[in-house]
DNA sequence: CGCGAAGTTGAAACAGGTCAATGCTTGTGG
DNA sequence: CCACAAGCATTGACCTGTTTCAACTTCGCG
């Protein structure tokens, strides 16, 4: 059982996990508002799908671009972000992803990956092997409904992303990010009063809103200064979330009830 | 039968054709290369699923953003665009949507669209009535993967619209922008030599790049100063694609064989 | 012929990029 | 326990790509 035949191995690590894997009637992630409840008969189908559990390090890549993976993944715990490589070196970080978001569809589509996937802290995601993907759709019509729930809801974040690059200034940029992911945050319960988490280095920051990294940094001391917000030690405090709002031009969605492999 | 009831009015005007809707079998888009094959099985189902044609004026809006449609489509004839309009009052084109897409997957998904489609030309779509994409997910998985594979191409797009406009200057944004349309009417087979149409105005150009519209005209003089590329009447040639491809730094990929509802 | 939409051009202002240097942590090995 | 390196954050000075403003022209069309 060797370490990885279709895991690529850039990066810190990739180790499989020793523990036993959850249950998918007990992942925690299913007990949380924000997912629709399954059938009994579709529970059954995930469970019998789930192939494992990778555990990876901060920094490991867990797909590549121009590769092609056996498995497709959701993320269970942790931080990753999708990203394309130019020609010229530069990143764009195309969107962040949390944890209930899926993994490596493209794979499965398009029999080959047309960007890369790292994950930003220690995480953990539910290894499905993309063989079986056809049977989902085949057998479970409700869930392959999910799976495509899930692809065009990834595709709304790129949009909102994409408007928010071409149209926003710096400042806009960095407070449409970051009311963003504080919001998907709120959805997973894993935001505490004002707070969050937030393992992003200002590089992270720079290469999703397409600022220079100088630049990123004097935006975000405005926003300290300006007491909108608080950052530091991995954690994020939204001081004056209307001010936010009103920088992103964005008064915000309701967030909807959503599905999860 | 009024004229629409689900069909957004603003814009010259949704009229939907008297002509007799084309048979999905003798569908001229179906014929060509780009497209995959479907079994008897699948072109009986979309013939059923098809509930008619639509046929709009260029400068239409087809889909509203905060609207649900009872209807999605498929474009046959002309191009389209998808944006989103910004509380400032700019306006972020996403991606241009061209024969053989699928438009209003987010309705049947989300229930409200978060973005709105304009049509660019006189065009004419497919319409098939949303209520019915279950049936296709139930009955039909082979045509459900399909509709994934349409949702993973559009977003595959923006996404590497998303890294132009981060990180690309102007010229490299433009001419992505251009060859990245050409390259897809090639695969339409709409492309005669190194020529095609070209019906975007500058302010199209610039809402898709992230760039002021004075710029986008500089810009576009440059290129054209630099016999790089001929634009006018409509048309677009390419004089210089390696030029282009320099400028843009992308090498290109090569096209894959799409489906099509 | 005249009007509105689209394209063109120059000048001035500014947002953001680039370069360069400094500090602050954190982890590692001697 | 200290020295050192590596990664990340911060800041100032300078430069340039892009925006904004304000004309003016050309084109298409009724």
């Amino acid at each position: 059982m060797s370490e990885s035949e279709n895991t690529p191995s850039r990066g810190t690590g990739t180790v499989p996990t020793r523990a036993l894997p959850v249950p998918c009637a007990r992942c925690p992630l299913r007990r949380l508002p924000a997912f629709r409840a399954f059938t009994e008969a579709e529970l059954a189908f995930v469970q019998g799908f789930k192939a494992g559990e990778l555990t990876v390090t901060a920094g490991s890549d867990v797909l590549l671009a121009g590769h092609n993976n056996a498995q497709v993944f959701t993320l269970l715990r942790g931080w990753a972000f999708r990203y394309i490589l130019l020609p010229d070196g530069g990143r764009q970080i195309l969107n962040f992803v949390l944890p209930g978001d899926f993994l490596g569809l493209q794979t499965s589509v398009f029999d080959v990956m047309e960007h890369s996937v790292e994950v930003l802290t220690d995480a953990q995601l539910c290894v499905f092997p993309r063989k079986e993907l056809w049977s989902l759709y085949r057998d479970q019509p409700g869930l392959a409904f999910d799976v495509t729930w899930l692809a065009a809801h990834e595709e709304a974040l790129v949009d909102d992303n994409l408007a928010s690059v071409g149209r926003r200034n710096a400042l806009g940029r960095i407070a449409f990010l970051l009311l963003h992911l504080f919001r998907r945050l709120e959805g997973l319960a894993q935001v505490a009063g004002d707070t969050c988490d937030f393992p992003l280095t200002q590089q992270h920051i720079a290469d999703a809103t397409g600022l220079s990294l100088v630049h990123t940094n004097k935006t975000l001391r405005r926003l300290v200064r300006g007491k909108l917000v608080e950052l530091g030690g991995g954690r994020l405090r939204l001081l004056r979330r209307d001010g936010l709002e009103q920088l992103a031009g964005d008064p915000g969605r309701e967030p909807r009830p959503r599905p999860f492999i």
